[in-house]
RNA sequence: GGGCGACUAGCUCAGCGGGAGAGCGCUUCCCUCACACGGAAGAAGUCACAGGUUCGAUCCCUGUGUCGCCCACCA
């Protein structure tokens, strides 16, 4: 490989391009080369400024889907922007040991084996596991680096390695010891089918079709019943009271009462509270604490009993009575029945409601009571949001601090202990004799009384681990240069979907340890969705594989596709037409750099000299300079989007449709050798800042031009960023305009006659308005490249009495005049049309302007320079009018 | 129930106080010695609707509609 860079390096730089842009041959080889020259390592100590970002760590499960093509296109365009920037850039990569993900994957291969991890116990099932881990949990890195992401692989972190597990029992055991942490028995999210509690954020709420059933619940004493409505009669055997709203006038008098608990016939008393809403229904409301979560907070109230129906797999248990055993659905059936078979059953209404589902497995949630272990989040929560009005962290787009505000100032306790196998295992350790609680780092030989202990057999939420990453990565609890250097990180890039999951418990984390902010910015960006318009999620199954599109259009291709399409505040939908679209880019510009290195030949880094450039070399200059300038300022505002739209119209619009064009004669040698040096200098120039400012989006082809070129032996990204303004002593943009318009205004009048694009014309005739001297200087300095892009012999130039040459078409502005002379070829009713035409609009146009200025309260108002903007333009417009109605008189 | 966002050319989307842009598609002409993954020219939009602010609104404000998302203890 080696010797292949050498080999296209100088001169012989074509021999290595194919005819058009083919990714496959380059982008495993740079990459190769990257490494190896260990340009993506960061120093512990540096005297450079620092940059950090540490990755999302992806899930180990997971393959790469679009959601982190786009985040990692994003992040390693700024690290790649930085390092040329002069920084000391870590970019810190690793992945998420995923608890529930994982144990899920894992037991499913067990299932096809015919086993569950009962089978195998704990200790075997977790060593099943990081057996898969280590076979198939490296997968998303080797697709990350396919990508093309710059991380520095040599610092790859693993939630579960060592030094992060130390730091998860660390922060947990300090927790408890602030009280931050606590262990008790409430109500929480269970999913039936993974067998573990979840947190609130880990439940998915979807609108359901369900019923809404009104059961008669008859009075102890035989008079009469009382109505109540539920969606889940399956619950009805944990009922352990009615509620009445205290004020509700329909109900109050029943307030004492005891009513009868249908089919298995306990009786329950009615209650007073406020959760009973007047207005629903008949206003009473069944109350079974161990089953639902408003229930249960009105059985702390009022000291109710917890009666729970279910077991941990959704099945009714001992105290279902004659439906113990059955599942939770079938025993809504079958209640549902019974009910109305006793004549219990009173309506069953269609009732679209809001139902809870597993986001791992989508399985119904279930409220269930059991012991949990939580984290007080509401004084964590406090000092964050602080932490972000006082803009020591900023949102990037703004909105979403509204966001984050919201969930922080309702934020509720956070269940973290999971009834899993595979995660962090909590470190508390239980008394067998005494029953006292050990919370510590190190297992405890014994309890303080000397009794036996047991390890609490359950593992941390898996975002308990990722609360940690930006400083648990960076060898935290321990001081490290690491953490001296690059704590706070600079910005953390990221989907809105995980700011609950793991920005604000960052953000918590971070304040609480390290007593800073984990990162400055949070970059929230768009998310990648289906064509649907749906999310892609592992669960859902709906995942793109963007290794498919990186085989077909390059790395490259989908990188500047995502960097492109990147707009604040709006969600992406991927096709594959658009990719195309920007592989032609890359086309374009393999292309563009064929055509200079053709031209270059032996001609390298010549110093530029002023007195043989021409306008197109002063503009191009010019142009560059104002890109680098906006590149620069968009590299440090997020504006992915606009950056890659700004190259591509640089390239294509400008480099490409105008300057390459203008430089042809010049580089064939027809205007001497000086101005053939003076024009391979400004084009060797403006490919090497090209390729720079395009590095960071696209590396991979940039590197391969780079070596084309032979613009050093070093690798481009070590290079230096460009510098705006290093060419003004010869840029200038005057007359370029001009020189634009009118050729495009040729090309226009050619068509009109539908002449072939090749064929030469001898001449056309500009009539330029007096004041315009420098116009007439520019034509006559550039008629060979007027001629050039319009295919005209000769520009002549009218004085202003002179006549215009007979059967001519022509083109009016305010400022001149151009007649193109077709002889025979004129269709006198056609052109006079098109004229009336162009007339009809410029007048419309005049007349809105002259209203504009015939309105006192315009003059008055509007700034002086509008004012006079539109007075010049009503000049300029009766000029054209003047000029036109001549022209169409001389045509009659 | 609360909040956020979107609505611009046939399609996908930029723009966001001084009379509207791109890519694809479409029409016409071109295989011009970097590129047909290309070049040149062109057609195409009451900028969702209604009010308001302003000298002036696609852009700001209010409301309406449609679609999407997030949050919430909707029996």
């Amino acid at each position: 490989m080696k010797e292949a860079v050498a080999g296209i390096i100088g001169h012989n730089g074509l021999d290595g391009l194919s005819k058009s842009y083919d990714p496959a041959p380059i982008e495993d080889k740079w990459y190769a080369r990257w490494i190896k020259d260990g340009i993506f390592k960061a120093e512990a100590k540096s005297g450079k400024p620092p940059f950090s970002i540490v990755i999302p760590p992806p899930n180990v499960t997971g393959s790469l889907h679009l959601g982190h093509a786009l985040d990692n296109t994003l992040q390693d365009i700024l690290c790649r922007a930085k390092r040329m920037q002069g920084f000391n850039v870590l970019w810190m990569p690793g992945t998420d040991h995923a608890g529930i993900a994982t144990q899920n994957v894992v037991e499913r291969a067990l299932r096809e084996e015919g086993l569950a991890r009962e089978d195998l116990g704990r200790e075997a099932f977790v060593k099943r596991v990081w057996e898969w881990k280590n076979e198939y949990g490296s997968r998303i890195i080797g697709q990350l680096k396919k990508l093309g992401a710059s991380c520095d692989w040599d610092r790859e972190r693993f939630t579960m390695d060592e030094g992060l597990s130390r730091a998860v029992r660390k922060v947990f055991v300090e927790l408890y010891k602030k009280d931050l942490i606590y262990r008790g028995k409430y109500l929480i999210n269970w999913c039936p089918r993974c067998l573990t509690a979840l947190s609130d954020l880990e439940v998915e709420h979807k609108e359901t079709e369900g019923r809404l059933y009104s059961v008669k619940y008859l009075f102890a004493d035989g008079s009469g019943a009382l109505t109540v409505m539920t969606t889940r009669p399956e619950t009805i055997m944990g009922d352990v009271a009615i509620a009445v709203h205290p004020r509700d006038e329909r109900n109050r008098h029943l307030i004492g009462r005891g009513v009868v608990v249908p089919i298995c016939g306990r009786v329950i008393p009615v209650i007073e509270d406020n959760l009973a809403d007047p207005e629903f229904g008949t206003g009473a409301l069944k109350i079974t604490p161990a089953h639902d979560p408003n229930d249960f907070l009105v059985g702390l109230r009022h000291g109710l009993e917890q009666i729970q129906v279910m077991d941990d797999r959704g099945r009714m248990n001992e105290n279902g009575g004659k439906y113990a055993g059955m599942d939770r659905f079938e025993a809504r059936k079958a209640i549902t029945a019974d009910l109305a078979e006793a004549g219990l059953l009173t309506g069953e209404d269609p009732h679209v409601h809001s139902v809870g589902h597993c986001y791992r497995c989508d399985a119904v949630i279930e409220p269930y009571l059991s012991e949990q272990w939580f984290v007080r989040t509401r004084p964590l929560a406090d000092a964050d949001v602080e932490a972000v009005r006082r803009g020591d962290i900023r949102f990037v787009p703004e909105q979403w601090a509204g966001t984050y505000y919201q969930w922080m100032e309702n934020i509720r306790d956070w269940c973290v202990s999971r009834q899993l196998w595979w995660g962090h295992r909590i470190p508390a350790w239980y008394c067998l004799d005494c029953g006292e609680v050990t919370v510590s780092m190190e297992e405890p030989d014994k309890c303080s009384c000397g009794g036996h202990l047991r390890q609490d057999e359950d593992v941390l939420d898996t975002w308990f681990s990722s609360a940690l990453w930006p400083f648990s990565t960076m060898g935290w609890p321990d001081e490290t240069d690491e953490l001296e250097t690059f704590y706070p990180t600079s910005v953390l890039v990221t989907g809105f979907d995980i700011i609950f999951f793991w920005v604000a418990r960052m953000i918590m984390m971070g304040e609480e340890f390290m007593e800073a902010p984990p990162f400055r910015d949070v970059y929230i960006h768009a998310l990648v969705r289906d064509e649907k318009g749906q999310k892609m999620s592992k669960s859902r199954g709906n995942v793109i594989d963007p290794l498919v599109i990186i085989d077909k259009f390059g790395a490259d291709a989908l990188r500047f596709t995502l960097a492109a399409l990147t707009v604040q505040g709006r969600d992406i939908f991927l096709s594959e037409s658009r990719i195309e679209t920007y592989r032609f880019f890359l086309n374009k510009l393999w292309n563009a750099s064929r055509f200079a290195l053709m031209n270059l030949e032996n001609a390298r880094d010549t110093d530029i000299d002023g007195r043989y450039l021409r306008l197109h070399d002063r503009w191009i200059l010019a142009r560059l300079s104002d890109v680098t300038k906006q590149m620069t300022e968009f590299m440090d505002g997020y504006y992915f989007g606009e950056s890659a739209r700004l190259m591509y119209d640089f390239v294509w619009g400008e480099l490409c449709d105008w300057y390459l064009e203008l430089s042809k004669p010049a580089l064939r040698g027809d205007e001497g050798e000086m101005r053939k040096s003076a024009s391979q200098a400004v084009l060797y120039a403006v490919f090497r800042d090209v390729l720079k400012l395009l590095h960071p989006i696209i590396p991979f082809v940039t590197e391969e031009l780079w070596s084309a070129f032979g613009y050093g032996e070093t690798l481009i990204g070590r290079t230096e960023w460009p510098k705006a303004g290093v060419f003004d002593t010869y840029a200038g943009s005057a007359g370029m305009d001009f020189m634009q318009t009118l050729v495009r205004a040729m090309r226009n009048l050619r068509a009109e006659v539908k002449l072939p694009p090749q064929q030469q014309v001898p001449r056309m005739c500009l009539r330029l308005k007096d004041s315009l001297g420098h116009a007439a200087a520019c034509v006559r300095e550039n008629s060979d490249l007027i001629g050039l892009l319009t295919k005209v012999g000769k520009t002549e130039l009218l004085e202003s009495g002179e006549m215009a040459p007979r059967q001519s078409l022509s083109s009016v502005t305010g400022e001149w005049e151009l007649f193109f002379p077709v002889g025979d070829l004129l269709d006198v009713e056609k052109e006079i049309t098109r004229l009336r035409g162009e007339l009809n609009k410029l007048e419309k146009d005049m007349g809105r302007t002259r209203s504009k200025l015939s309105n006192p309260n315009f003059i008055g108002k509007a700034p002086a320079e509008v004012v006079a903007k539109e007075q010049e333009a009503l000049k300029a417009a009766e000029r054209q009018k003047k000029r036109i109605e001549e022209n169409i008189a001389g045509l009659e």
